[in-house]
DNA sequence: TGGGTCAAAACGTGATCACAAATATATTGC
DNA sequence: GCAATATATTTGTGATCACGTTTTGACCCA
């Protein structure tokens, strides 16, 4: 009997290169996850904008099974919250909210930074590829910051921070992280609708210069000041 | 006519006191959640230990769908892992990730303690009696540590700790730290079992005593203390 | 025109089934 | 005895259905 048995897809053998096996499981309820964990963050769903599983469901072409164990995972990361009569809605945005959330941010995200240095350290030449690829994603951020296009600014902005993020290969604090831009991505959205772009002045220069410099102090001054500048933006308008 | 229509669950009549209604809803998955979330940062499941959906679905009594839920969340929040056959097994614990987590909570825990003195500036019957309660729970944890109960000590520690952290009224910040001790309880249970509990000098008593004071700094350092003990006696043991 | 009523549609949740993949157990061959 | 193979069991995942509740929208009456 020559039958070819199936190859476990996880064997170690399974990745060898060569064996045509570049498809990866593709888990349904993982790609609806990623890509409305990515809508929030960047955005592109206002807060209270209510969700529902059948609606996901059918706006992802998927069944019911993968966006309710999507929408579980969002809703105990904080993006999305459950109303007493347990519809599901985009997490609305309060002054206490915001504060907390602000805080948050400046007693992690410079730290995080400042594990990219570490995790680079002796590595100029990965920093130099790094920082290349901040500064494409932060010109981009240019051109919408001046045709005003609040929704691409939101979506880069996000690109640009979480890029250097994922360098420090530090999960924890990363999912820290992520868990605080879910919650304040479609409040983001909103100000900088209302605010126009206009007024922000860009920290992220500042940010990659450091980086190339391998500055911790100054790298996170940048991300201190850049978080700085958004909530006294937000503090501009009325939350 | 004299029908008599079924209340609407969540209506705002429904909480009137003595209409009877003291029963809540009941979600099932959520009730799992609940359970599985207290066990995990009481340290009840050790490290590596494979949870099934079928399994967890049998030993709560309820069918696979909540127990499904119930571990989707805790997949999000870190306290739960996927091996790379999508089999579910509590989360393992290394020196990177440890370390990481320590920072990270001496970057928040301290300052949730410190908000729980802004929430209740001017309501010194209100701190005395959170002092009280967590006097409690204190002495309850005293009498584990004399007869080496480390599955006590590591539930009613959890329990000092989050009784504590509530009373600040921050629900971010409250997510975050809750994400924390869920990726780090299962290890503290292995941790306390090896070294027993007779060596961990008590900066509960601190925290009680500064809160009767309403005094900020002497909290946040006993916070802080207690997070650093626990580190240094971790660092004693070979992770 | 505006508020109250009621039927219809949409919703969250729990239950159950099917299927392929992964793990555990039994069996065989040497 | 022991590794290799084959069988059986367990597992995650997606799909679908049923049930009671909530929300919506049309309608009516004042």
């Amino acid at each position: 009997m020559t039958e070819v048995k199936t190859l476990p897809r996880h064997s170690p053998l399974a990745n060898v290169k060569g064996v045509a096996n570049d498809a990866r499981p593709k888990i349904v309820h993982e790609e609806v996850y990623q890509k409305l964990r990515r809508a929030i963050i960047s955005g592109q769903l206002e807060p209270g904008r209510t969700l529902s599983v059948r609606g996901l469901a059918a706006e992802f072409g998927v069944s019911t099974m993968p966006a309710r164990e999507a929408i579980r995972q969002l809703v105990a990361l904080g993006a999305l919250e459950l109303t007493e009569t347990r519809r599901v809605s985009v997490a609305q945005m309060n002054e206490d909210k915001l504060s907390e959330i602000s805080e948050a941010r400046l007693a992690l995200e410079p730290e995080l930074a400042a594990r990219v240095l570490t995790q680079l350290k002796r590595q100029s030449a990965a920093r130099e590829k790094l920082a290349i690829k901040l500064s494409k994603i932060d010109a981009t951020l240019d051109r919408a910051i001046e045709r005003g296009d609040s929704a691409a600014y939101a979506r880069y902005n996000s690109e640009f921070h979480f890029k250097l993020y994922e360098a420090a290969k530090s999960p924890v604090y990363l999912g820290l992280v992520e868990s605080l831009w879910l919650q304040i991505g479609p409040f983001m959205r909103v100000v900088i609708g209302r605010l126009g772009t206009s007024s922000l002045v860009d920290q992220h220069k500042e940010a990659v210069s450091a980086l190339r410099a391998d500055d911790v102090t100054k790298l996170t001054k940048a991300i201190r000041n850049d978080i700085l500048e958004g909530m006294t933006n937000i503090a501009r308008t009325d939350v």
